[in-house]
DNA sequence: CGGCCGGTTGACAATGGTCAACAAGCGTGG
DNA sequence: CCACGCTTGTTGACCATTGTCAACCGGCCG
């Protein structure tokens, strides 16, 4: 149960100045910025910095004190919570468009990693708290954010308590597609973002289960792994039905009935 | 794995107007509304109701339009997600001071029920907005409450994903023992709120595997059940050892190591 | 060419699930 | 007051899914 950690990679991060304006994010119309016309955004850009973390660097550490939020704009991370045994659950992914930072009392409630190269918008709390007091659009944004993400986080726990190996992959593989499609990218050759470790840190699994299951998928015709990263959803409407446990648990490679 | 769920509880919901101000609120100084002066509630007072369910009542449907949120002021409920075939997943519990409603997209993200006779304040959104939008203070409060139950659920997901069964029922001891506390209750005897069903549909186990989990905490000496609904914490160091996973996986009853 | 990393597969073990019996409270009704 | 039945909780025997340990494969980079 116990997962090698990823040896943090010691590149310090970069940091730069907003090359151009907020206008021409690659975000600009995807997450919380959405909420803001480009009036209100320049306000905004004195106070934001880009920062860009190497693959394995920590973004953040559960237990600091919160200072920021940040906003990805390009690249992938994940939240995750560990044991000091070194167990490690990653409780989300994060792409272009979400937020990370959203404290508990003063302080991170997880920690952070970048899992490829990644650029985020770090913003300090207290222009934050000055655009939710002026701007109340802006603020039931980040509300509604907040409770995508407090909802997501629950049917994930649904994955982990009920789910059997099978039925998290095919949500997990899901998700995936279902979020390409919001950040506007192609739905169905899905990219993983991730090694079968972090899948399996994400599904409460052993990376060995990861690999089993996945070739189960491709056996049962659900799925094919055209390359490494990458998954080709041959029936999406069968994924969904094992997703949700609809379909027989045993199900194994389709076999006329005799 | 498939649980049974509690028959409904027919018995309509009882709407009462509030018989005196907030001021007199047994959460006044608990929840969201400890962020509010006793002049900035007379005006939240005119829009909300108070509503009382009984056990095994839904107060609120997953996919419902959310149109209110909701204070526990007495008694105790769960948030909780399922599936087609009857598996589910307890995501929360519930306790005098605590919010729920917060939606997803306009509706709400996952059904609520009540644990046994429950009082809850209902607040419009339309009013939840309004005092954001008038008080800053408010609006952070609730932010941070959001953003609370965030880190919970992510400590959670950590539970089902990578916790043995024996640190599972171990850190939900020691949340209730917590909890208890902040309500400003005796930690130490722990009051469950739950069947023994319940807690094993919160942990991802099934009734037979917490009823043995119980009796393994009680042989360890590390708890004990003196009454139906109650534990007694022996050594909460110890248990909270068990709980973040520093004590060896078989310690059996203590036994001299020869 | 060789080593390394990520992934796959096999054999076996163990944690927790399933099914079943039974015990202990508790409320109801004779 | 006790008997009965219902619900909740406990325990046992057995099983299945998933974890553990180990070998091995293939691609990539030095």
């Amino acid at each position: 149960m116990v997962t090698t950690t990823r040896p943090s990679n010691l590149v310090p991060c970069h940091v730069q100045d907003l090359p151009e304006g907020c206008r021409s994010c690659p975000v600009r119309d995807l997450g919380l910025c959405a909420a803001l016309d480009d009036s209100e955004l320049a306000g905004l850009q004195r106070s934001v910095w880009h920062v860009t973390f190497e693959p394995g660097q920590a973004i953040l550490t559960e237990g600091e004190p919160a200072r920021h939020i940040f906003i990805v704009i390009r690249g992938a991370a994940v939240l995750q919570k560990s044991m000091v045994d070194g167990r490690r659950q990653i409780t989300s992914l994060l792409l272009p468009g979400d937020v990370l930072g959203t404290g508990c009392d003063g302080t991170y409630g997880y920690s952070a990693e970048a899992l490829v190269r990644t650029e985020l918008c770090r913003i300090p709390n207290r222009t934050l708290d000055q655009l939710c007091a002026r701007y109340p659009h802006f603020e039931r944004h980040l509300r509604e954010t907040l409770g995508h993400e407090l909802c997501e986080a629950q049917s994930r726990l649904l994955w982990l308590g009920r789910k059997t190996a099978a039925e998290r992959l095919a949500s997990f593989l899901l998700m995936l597609a279902e979020r390409a499609e919001h950040r506007g990218e192609a739905r169905n050759p899905v990219r993983l973002f991730m090694t079968r470790n972090d899948i399996a840190d994400c599904l409460g699994l052993t990376e060995e289960t990861v690999s089993r299951t996945f070739t189960q998928l491709v056996n049962r015709n659900l799925i094919r792994l055209p390359r490494r990263g990458e998954v080709l959803i041959v029936s999406e409407p069968a994924l969904r039905d094992l997703a949700e446990g609809q379909l027989e648990r045993n199900a194994g490679v389709s076999r006329s009935p005799v």
